[in-house]
DNA sequence: TTGATATATGAGCATGAACGCATATAGTTC
DNA sequence: GAACTATATGCGTTCATGCTCATATATCAA
């Protein structure tokens, strides 16, 4: 196993990127956030999130398809979940660095 | 400290959002790449990356104000160097992710 | 000062994504 | 079947961002 230092290829690269894309809109973080603490149907989460139900469902579908979420259809409601939990952990460390980075910053000042 | 299932503010949502903007973008994923074996100036990340010189300076800029690289001038030259090595625990975190997600999807193909 | 090299930046174009509005689809109930 | 609810989607607008080309700035050398 002569992995871990070589050099990603373009379409490794590319999925990485995308990958981060869907993370970088605070409206999916926000739906995220509110499927910590289990699944939810489309209603109660347009109702925490605060937005549209047009625009909800679309993040939904985005993180979905990306698989980050999980889909489960009960009647007339859809339940997402939470499917990849290792978001959580990404979530954390870039918390993490930010706060690293803003105390540099207040201490570069004083 | 009551602390971690706190629902994150929206300004919190933001600066995370854009961190992960700042990553999302292959050619700057690249670059980091680039640099994880020490700092290098600009004329040599053009060489390795195969992007222009006005496009890679501009991917530098905008890693460097996100805190993730610093930049040191040299006489003529600039060195870039990565700043925040957490960014490599990200990338990883992100792959292993993309990585399960694959096999999972071949698995349900068969 | 002039010229040469390394890096940064302004202008313009093209693409892509988010949003709102309206409407379509899927499922239930009568 | 019709009426109703929950969710998805087509369309148009707007805004952000990446890219290229040309040019500006900075630093050094003669």
């Amino acid at each position: 196993m002569e992995d871990s230092v070589k050099p990603m290829s373009d379409e490794a690269l590319e999925l990485v990127a995308k990958r981060f894309a869907v993370l970088a809109e605070p409206m999916r973080l926000r739906l995220l956030q509110s499927l910590m603490d289990g699944e939810k149907n489309v209603n109660a989460l347009v109702a925490e999130s605060g937005g549209t139900q047009a625009n909800v469902s679309r993040h939904l579908q985005t993180l979905a398809r990306d698989g980050l979420l999980s889909r489960r259809r009960e009647g007339l409601q859809v339940f997402y979940a939470v499917a990849d939990k290792s978001i959580f952990n990404l979530c954390t460390l870039v918390c993490g660095s930010i706060r690293e980075g803003l105390k540099k910053q207040s201490e570069a000042i004083g």
